[in-house]
DNA sequence: CACATGTGCAA
DNA sequence: TATTGCACATGTG
């Protein structure tokens, strides 16, 4: 290394930015309730650089009141930016607190961006000498590279790169750094609110400075250009000027580079210790003294076992893996003294593959699998993890199983491509499987069981599913085994895409990828979720989370598997003719449709609708639009035009029978899977926040009931032959039973055990006339209010919904409210509780975490409010429905029924039912559904069964 | 081919 | 300015 001196400066904004939008779909609360992941994010880069680096000057350099300049040149600039985020805001003044315990120089001007003061900077420290490293993810920066002045970017999954005058060149296809200003200048940048030249992206732009070098010159040769390009780019030559002008750092800020005061000095480690500690920063308390402790002179790497690491500057840090031991008697072997040790990569703390010891084994010879499968019959509890030639469980292939009982160890076994050389290497470990007294453990383990369950192999014993445990611990997160890595282990996993590549084109197939690399990868992801188990089992323990964990969600993945496997019997032909109809249907609506506009467009997209309806016919004086501009053409608002212009009406039921054949006429057909004949819906346990489940590939919780041209699709969905019959159970209006039983409100329970219709019981107490008199519209009005109340309707909302005015939608709330007071009290007892403990909860225990119930944006805070009444009452009636999934599934195979439970729809259970077993089954499932959860007011089953499922309500 | 947007289906 | 979802067609790069 040269003895050069070393400049750091850090573009603040940026990295807390781009720290802050790291953790958006995981954000850091604290306990006060406070975002904290801007600042996390910029110390993490922070302490990355230095502890790396140890650079010997530094300064962190901010924005202070934009740049009056640029603004004068082009008011737009950075005008219609989104505001900054609160959880930004918020974060600066600790950011400063904690540079200032850390005797980091801030450099900050007035009315100059962090830019201009880091450009300036950079040249000034070149002109005495120093290296400078310019510490920001902006590709802005790309224009001051020079000799002695580098980017230093940090990457997205941790590490860095370094961009000096070649790494420019390339990626910017110039001769000349400073031609990056051209090129933001033509392609423009939007996040910096830089015009560039309309038609112009990345690729023009490399193409234009190719041929012409600089802006002023393509400006200048423009009659070479053809066609619309020219035209375009000849009439905004002034934009294309300004445009460069914007992307133009400045270089004459008025500040001094003076050596001394960019030195790096000891922090005062008690006082940032201290401020850590107040935001909850745990693990980088430990991260800065690691950094600032007298020892660490070089990059260290963690490692998950005994190492003997060698650390010095620049060199990389080699681990040797222990010697495995043979557990139990068995003298089991195998594994020699393969060295799997990685290198270090100096340019990442995040712990990865590369740089974490760990002994991963393939098992391949027959021998070797016998050993293996007897050493694994000595475990009380494994991870293991699937590998697979795709994701659909029904038809995928085994590839190979992982196998882990130890952090940082385990095994690979992989599989033949002969479907009974496969067989006969599954059967091996059957007695693993299913065995009762082995915990299994995995991440989304149905898909593991869906798998095995094709070769004819039940997973029995306890399961430990880490994506279920983790969707409880707090359901509004992402739970991909990815994230929970690096959310609670610091850990990197490799990635998918870099083992198969992106899907499309040249994706491998995991078969294809080298048996090493199938090892690493699978192995890794059984010894991570090994890893995430033990954490997340501590942390379930706390609520009275476990016992929703053991008695619910774990037994019913079992549930939904057998569903999933199960699938429903379709008729296509049907749906064939339905679409034959619908299409005959659609051709006479649009050729009305072109008539009365005048011209042929395309009816499906909404730009040119907006166009035609409000442009051409100019059906309205002041069209709304969408955010982007557009003009809107919803349901709701062409609804209110109809009665005035024949072609809306046609619009609306072009729209209709367009959505019902795309979506559910010709796209179930598709869905039906060709192994089995039937539509196998995909239930998601860990996506609604509530603790509902979610359906896809296809969604069948979404299937037309509403109009009678669409409910037809339900004729489609049938028993399995003329044997059975199709029957639906569905909870009656059980979220109002919920909130009734949960406010205490006497008024509406009285209501419910009386039996009576409670939208018109509601209505009758609301516009006080007997019940016998409450007309179609009070009832439909009635029943508004009371779906409004549960998700935190407003007056405004009300009146949207129906057709009363504001004025008398406020009014129905209020006389509804003095109705059923303690319901108004319930509600405000749920915002109360989410206030005082961050989170709400269900019957159960569930919990939902509000954290923006004290935010002092009101909308933010509105949404928080809303979700407080809203969670507890969708969540509650999701518990009630599983637990009767659950208990219906188990008396089904305790009894050997031959019906099956096929779907789930929120309140609602379809099964496909042996004749011979009707009346048995209808009364157990009554009985179970009713008798799921006790509470104040009676459960309501009604049933119903059919030769479809539309007769089947 | 990937992604955002607008729209609309269900409970 | 009503909750939770999923999927389609269009339009853009």
């Amino acid at each position: 290394m040269s003895d050069q001196k070393r400049l750091f400066l850090v573009d603040a904004y940026a990295l807390i930015f781009r720290g802050y939008y790291a953790f958006i779909k995981n954000p850091r609360i604290n306990s006060k309730g406070e975002d904290t992941s801007a600042i996390m994010g910029f110390m993490n880069s922070l302490l990355d650089v230095i502890k790396r680096e140890r650079p010997d000057h530094l300064a962190v350099c901010f924005d202070k009141g934009g740049s009056a300049d640029r603004v004068e040149m082009f008011e737009a600039y950075k005008a219609n930016r989104d505001e900054t985020p609160e959880g930004i805001k918020t974060a600066v003044p600790y950011i400063y607190e904690i540079l200032k315990a850390m005797h980091i120089p801030i450099m900050v001007k007035e009315g100059y961006e962090a830019d201009d003061v880091i450009g300036t900077l950079a040249k000034k420290a070149e002109k005495e000498g120093y290296q400078t490293f310019m510490v920001t993810p902006d590709k802005d920066f790309a224009q001051l590279v020079s000799e002695n002045i580098f980017m230093y970017r940090p990457m997205f999954g941790g590490g860095y790169e370094t961009w000096g005058i070649p790494e420019v060149q390339k990626k910017f296809e110039v001769t000349d750094p400073l031609q990056v200003i051209d090129f933001l200048g033509m392609m423009g940048d939007a996040s910096d609110n830089i015009p560039g030249l309309p038609g112009v992206g990345e690729k023009t732009a490399k193409k234009f400075l190719a041929a012409y070098g600089s802006m002023e010159n393509l400006l200048a040769n423009t009659h070479e250009l053809k066609g619309k390009m020219k035209e375009k780019v000849e009439a905004n030559s002034e934009l294309g000027m300004l445009s460069k002008k914007l992307a133009t750092i400045m270089l004459d800020v008025p500040v001094n580079f003076n050596e001394k005061d960019f030195e790096m000095s000891e922090p005062d480690i008690p006082k940032v210790t201290e401020i850590f500690q107040e935001l909850e920063f745990r693990r980088l308390i430990d991260n800065f003294n690691k950094t600032f402790s007298a020892e660490t002179v070089a990059p260290k790497v963690e490692t998950t076992q005994s190492t003997e690491a060698k650390v010095s500057d620049k060199t990389e840090t080699k681990t040797t893996p222990k010697e495995v031991k043979s557990a139990g008697a068995g003298q089991f072997s195998l594994f020699g003294g393969e060295d799997n040790s990685a290198e270090a990569t100096p340019s990442n703390t995040r712990k990865t593959a590369e740089n974490t010891s760990h002994f991963y084994q393939s098992i391949a010879s027959g021998m070797a699998t016998k050993l293996f499968v007897k050493n694994l019959m000595n475990q009380t509890s494994v991870c293991f993890d699937t590998e697979t030639t795709g994701l659909n469980s029904l038809t995928a292939e085994l590839v190979g199983i992982s196998f882990s009982w130890e952090t940082g160890k385990g095994f690979y076994v992989p599989f033949p491509e002969d479907k009974n050389e496969a067989q006969k290497l599954i059967e091996t470990f059957r007695p693993f499987f299913e065995n009762e007294n082995i915990q299994k453990i995995g991440q989304n383990l149905k898909y593991d069981i869906k798998v095995l369950a094709k070769y004819n192999i039940e997973v029995k014993g306890k399961l430990f599913d880490t994506m279920l445990a983790h969707y409880l611990i707090n359901p509004d997160m992402r739970h991909n085994m990815d994230v929970l890595a690096e959310t609670y282990l610091n850990y990197t996993p490799i990635s998918i895409v870099d083992l198969i590549g992106k899907k499309g084109k040249n994706q491998l197939s995991m078969r294809e990828v080298p048996l090493e690399k199938q090892t690493e990868y699978a192995v890794e992801d059984a010894d991570i979720t090994l890893q995430l188990k033990e954490h997340f089992e501590k942390e379930l323990g706390e609520a009275n989370t476990q016992k929703l964990f053991d008695d619910i969600e774990i037994p019913l993945l079992r549930v939904l598997a057998t569903m999933e496997l199960e699938g429903i019997n379709l008729d296509k032909g049907f749906l064939n003719s339905l679409s034959e109809q619908l299409n005959t249907d659609i051709e006479a609506l649009v050729k009305n449709i072109y008539e009365a506009a005048g011209e042929e467009f395309n009816i499906a997209s909404p730009k040119q609708l907006g166009i035609i309806l409000f442009e051409k016919l100019k059906l309205v004086d002041k069209p709304k639009k969408t955010k982007t501009g557009q003009y809107k053409t919803g349901e709701d608002i062409l609804s209110y035009l109809a009665k005035d212009h024949e072609i809306i009406q046609n619009i609306l039921d072009y729209r209709g029978l367009a959505k019902l054949k795309s979506t559910y006429v010709d796209a179930l057909p598709l869905q039906v899977e060709e192994s089995t004949g039937r539509v196998h819906t995909d239930y998601m346990q860990t996506v609604a926040a509530t603790g509902r489940l979610s359906s896809n590939n296809p969604n069948l919780q979404n299937i037309p009931i509403r109009t009678e041209r669409g409910r037809q699709v339900r004729k489609a969905f049938i028993p399995r032959n003329e044997d059975y019959t199709l029957l639906a159970a569905d909870y009656s209006q059980i979220e109002l039973r919920i909130i009734a039983a949960l406010s205490k409100e006497e008024t509406m329970i009285e209501a419910f055990k009386n039996g009576e219709d409670i939208h018109a019981s509601t209505a009758s107490k609301v516009f006080g006339v007997p019940i016998s008199e409450v007309t179609r519209e009070q009832r439909s009005n009635a029943k508004t209010v009371n779906f409004g109340i549960i998700y935190g309707v407003s007056a405004f909302g009300l009146s949207n919904q129906t057709d009363l005015s504001r004025g008398e939608a406020k009014e129905l709330i209020d006389t509804y409210y003095e109705t059923y007071p303690k319901l108004r009290a319930y509600m405000s007892e749920q915002v109360d509780f989410a206030r005082d403990h961050g989170y709400v909860q269900t019957v159960l225990g569930r919990r939902r975490y509000l954290k923006d119930i004290n935010s002092r944006n009101a909308i933010v805070r509105g949404a928080a409010e809303r979700n407080a009444v809203n969670a507890p009452i969708q969540g509650s009636a999701a518990d009630i429905i599983k637990i009767a999934m659950i208990n219906i599934h188990n008396k089904m195979k305790a009894g050997d029924y031959k019906s099956k439970m096929l779907l789930q729809v929120h309140d609602e259970l379809v099964f496909d039912v042996y004749k011979p077993e009707l009346e048995e089954l209808s009364s157990l499932i009554k009985t179970e559904m009713e008798g799921a959860f006790k509470m104040e007011v009676p459960l309501d089953v009604e049933i119903d069964t059919g030769l479809n499922w539309l007769e089947a309500h």
